[in-house]
DNA sequence: ATTTACTTGACTAAAACAGTAGGTTTTTGC
DNA sequence: GCAAAAACCTACTGTTTTAGTCAAGTAAAT
């Protein structure tokens, strides 16, 4: 089992998708910029979060993603899943042959763990997560930060 | 964060520890034996877990490990962090500087999450693991492979 | 004294991660 | 129609970690 950076970008990127996507397709670079992921990861990790259908795409200028469900339908577990972060911590993915054939000593604890894992991320959709009073003071930060920016540049 | 090999090993063999110590010290080459553990490796991981004094080692002939504590008095969490595996999934290590200094927009989803996961492992004991049905009847399965094992080579 | 077993450190192949680079298609607005 | 913007695609790369090997030691018991 392994959850990494890229896991966590992906979660990231969708919901910064839930909490700016109301008007309209968000492009990559806007992601790139306001969570300073690199662009070109995003496009790999973007590829996959489209494979598995948790976004649709819209080309050209002014095109970008969209969430493809409703933010309260999309659940942290099956953003990880997408992005090839297994969350099963068992040796044998669950498969039970962990110890020559059969299963291992601790095989169960592991299958255990996995679970618990899995039902904690599941059961947290992006729209609770953009509800969370943290993630708005963050999320308002960021827009401030993104201005002060700009301006600076100007 | 991840959770590979190397903890699922340490556990293991810290099982194999607490079912098979009651008399006297084992030996890595036993628990090689009947976990498929390579030695080199097992050596490895034994030297940190008497780092962190979770096991003794007694050494000469007959020598070996035992566990430094009561087996209900270890749980798989501290077995997990002296082989260095961490089971932290902040990308800050819980520092909260995910972000330009601050935190990231999923800061506190992956912080509950590695709560969960802490609270689950350190609830289980070795103890524990020894008394669940299922790891009785595995570790009654590797005692008699072993035996035919040694039939096998007679 | 010798055997047994633990200790230590250097080294390695393979995999995964995180990121880079460069190109192609599609669409829009002028 | 053209230029720009954006998605889309593919290949490559440096670094780290994993899992493991190998070899030379040290300590203790018989």
């Amino acid at each position: 089992m392994r959850l990494t950076t890229r896991g966590r970008y992906a979660v990231t990127a969708m919901l910064d998708l839930a909490i700016h996507g109301d008007s309209g397709p968000i492009s990559l670079a806007d992601i790139s910029d306001r969570q300073e992921i690199s662009l070109s990861y995003l496009e790999q990790l973007f590829a996959k979060l489209r494979q598995q259908e948790l976004v649709s795409s819209v080309r050209g200028p002014g095109g970008g993603y969209r969430l493809s469900r409703c933010s309260d339908d999309i659940n942290v577990a099956e953003i990880i899943d997408a992005v090839n972060e297994s969350i099963d911590a068992t040796n044998c993915s669950g498969k039970g042959n962990c110890h020559k054939g059969d299963i291992c000593l601790t095989h169960h604890l592991w299958d255990d763990l996995s679970r618990q894992i899995h039902r904690f991320l599941s059961g947290i959709s992006l729209d609770s997560l953009v509800h969370q009073n943290e993630v708005q003071l963050v999320s308002l930060k960021q827009q401030d930060q993104t201005v002060e920016l700009k301006i600076g540049f100007e």
